[in-house]
DNA sequence: CGGTATCCTTTCGGATACTG
DNA sequence: CAGTATCCGAAAGGATACCG
């Protein structure tokens, strides 16, 4: 594998900070869509800019689609999974499990179940 | 799923640049154990300090297991992966399936198979 | 041989303010 | 409401030199 494999570069864009959370979040409103202040407010912490930035880095790879109500104001937007994105959601799964099995510090969630992740 | 959580910790450090490529290398050598130059040699372009730093980190998290050979000059290290950094690789493993499947540009690798991966 | 130490550039992300 | 623009500080990583 080099730089510039395949597999490398799915880790550098789903790696940044936040991504995961965007995913699991927009995972967690896989039957009813997510717009974007729903998701602001899901996650506290992070800024407009930065959610912005990671919203339109998974468009770009499609694993998000964006769709804009049209002509309404104020504008409506809405983010969903797409197909690859819900299998993307299968191997952080893997991870979780690989990490419940092999790290024992669950800190931040407080629980080993981690229930909150849906994972 | 928090900030702090397992998986979004994980991911941390799995995810920083040149610690899949480590872990690969690695794995390629499962059968006999590498040596600190060996490593550098097979990841070309990376720095000493980055190598070094990568190691240190999947040491600590019990990936990796460093043995320095005792009382002789010059020195030598042996790393070799745990056997959770060897299920690890399972994860790497499906996130390059996943990619191959989603993705259609291989383009450093030159080809899909991408059998200088081990994947 | 197997690293550290130092410096320096680049990138990332947070804070804040602004707009159609 | 859904972003964009600007500025700034922190952190990561590359280059180079050095050491036990």
């Amino acid at each position: 594998m080099q730089e510039g494999c395949t597999v490398n570069l799915t880790v550098k864009y789903l790696t940044k900070k936040w991504t995961l959370l965007v995913i699991l979040e927009l995972y967690k409103g896989k039957i009813h869509t997510r717009r974007f202040g729903e998701l602001k407010d899901s996650l506290p912490g992070i800024t407009s800019k930065v959610l912005s930035a990671r919203l339109k880095e998974l468009e770009d790879e499609g694993l998000v689609n964006r769709r804009v109500e049209a002509g309404c104001f104020p504008i409506k937007s809405e983010y969903t999974l797409t197909e690859s994105g819900l299998e993307i959601v299968e191997i952080i799964k893997g991870m979780k499990r690989w990490a419940l099995k092999w790290k024992i510090d669950n800190i931040a969630c407080g629980n080993q179940a981690c229930e909150q992740c849906v994972l």
